[in-house]
DNA sequence: ATATGTTTTATACGATTGTTTAAAACAAGC
DNA sequence: GCTTGTTTTAAACAATCGTATAAAACATAT
């Protein structure tokens, strides 16, 4: 896992091969059914009908495989999310736009993906969580490469839509949303577990009642700025 | 990594043995630091000033050793919560209780534990992202049986808190307080990011803050049933 | 057909992994 | 002091890891 010094010299595009293009699908697949260090760089280039070594002709090291594959992943559900946003924004230009559109815009494209997505970005919620837990400098950097830009933006509609609110509380609020939305989606791997321990009351393999509760929760969490007991 | 077969027939109570002791101290403290995979059984005796194979001798096979981290993390910590949660409902045995305490009862113990605590606990949000992107059914079996109990228990008081909220939603609403609050308590270990993109406005350095934060947020979710706009 | 540049392959290297074995060190009872 | 049972140790095992090398296969243009 140490990578000496050079590793790569030399990556190609990697994205005009049709190999590339096998090894990468089979990178994110992989690393989102059982983890970055559980899956070998042998695993994906079998997977993919490739040799090990064409992983570093294409990729260089390991870890550009990784950086790469959550790009890939993460990548297409922004663009999906910032479209819903600039639907919302688009839809009023100049006037008020409501919470629960700016909200949705978020929750939807994303609860969607995971649910009924075709492309890469239906393994976000995987790929997401094990970017989360790996903690490490190149990683970081991908991550927040991704994110900066979209969390500002939807902050920003945020606080469009509410005012009266104070930029620090929808900071903190798009961090409880991501966090909840996250930790929901994360429960179909986990076996459904929620709907074990709730004895079925929650459908958590139903993209629409995930959007439903999320969106209530998140909107009403947002929409008074203090809680009056 | 795959056990063979044996591995540890012999495995002794591991607890009232000084390296045993610190052995275990050392895993928890690694894995939190490092993540489960990338901290070796070498790394975790050279920690703890013991042989190799005295984790063997002592917890069997790595696995074992990571189930037992976990529990000794989340246990203790579980503890507190419920102890929390006694106070709440032994104040006012019949009456009615505030939703805002139950919150509390489980946020607050938690996110100073995090921040403050001195114990294994503190490791908690580490340990159990760790936990959640193992998918792993070893990992699965200690997770349930660490959180089961918990969450029916605060469903209940969460319940007796709005008896006009049906089960269902409470359910919902309990998986978005968890993920909410560990999604805010690794912020830290992300070197603070959402300080940075609030551009100062949001201490996420302050245990304070953020269970005053996450409380409103929470609540707020949990008081009205459906959210008219 | 020959030469040139790119892609793919088989093979090997050194390092590290989890785990086992069997001997050494230690403690307790008599 | 010897014996018995427990703990700790050094050493080795087989397996797997990421990566590098250099030759083979392929494509393209002249």
């Amino acid at each position: 896992m140490k990578p000496l010094i050079a590793a790569s010299e030399r990556t190609r595009e990697a994205a005009d091969s049709r190999t590339a293009a096998r090894i990468l699908d089979s990178a994110f697949e992989l690393f989102a059914a059982r983890g970055f260090d559980a899956v070998s760089v042998r695993d994906i280039a079998e997977h993919a009908g490739a040799n090990p070594a064409a992983i570093s002709y294409y990729f260089g090291a390991k870890e550009q495989l990784i950086q790469q594959a959550i790009r890939s992943v993460i990548a297409p559900l922004n663009a999906l999310r910032l479209a819903a946003l600039g639907d919302v924004l688009a839809r009023n230009p100049e006037g008020p736009i409501a919470i629960d559109d700016v909200v949705r815009a978020m929750i939807e494209p994303t609860v969607r993906a995971c649910f009924t997505g075709t492309g890469p970005e239906r393994y976000y919620a995987r790929i997401w969580m094990l970017s989360l837990s790996l903690r490490q400098p190149y990683i970081d950097e991908v991550m927040n490469e991704q994110t900066d830009e979209l969390l500002q933006r939807f902050v920003a509609a945020m606080s469009k839509a509410l005012p009266d609110r104070n930029l620090a509380g929808l900071y903190w609020e798009y961090d409880f949303m991501i966090g909840a939305m996250l930790h929901i989606l994360l429960d179909p791997s986990r076996n459904h577990r929620l709907r074990r321990v709730s004895g079925g009351l929650c459908d958590t393999s139903n993209p629409d009642e995930v959007i439903s509760e999320l969106v209530n929760f998140v909107v009403r969490g947002m929409l008074l700025a203090r809680h009056v007991p």
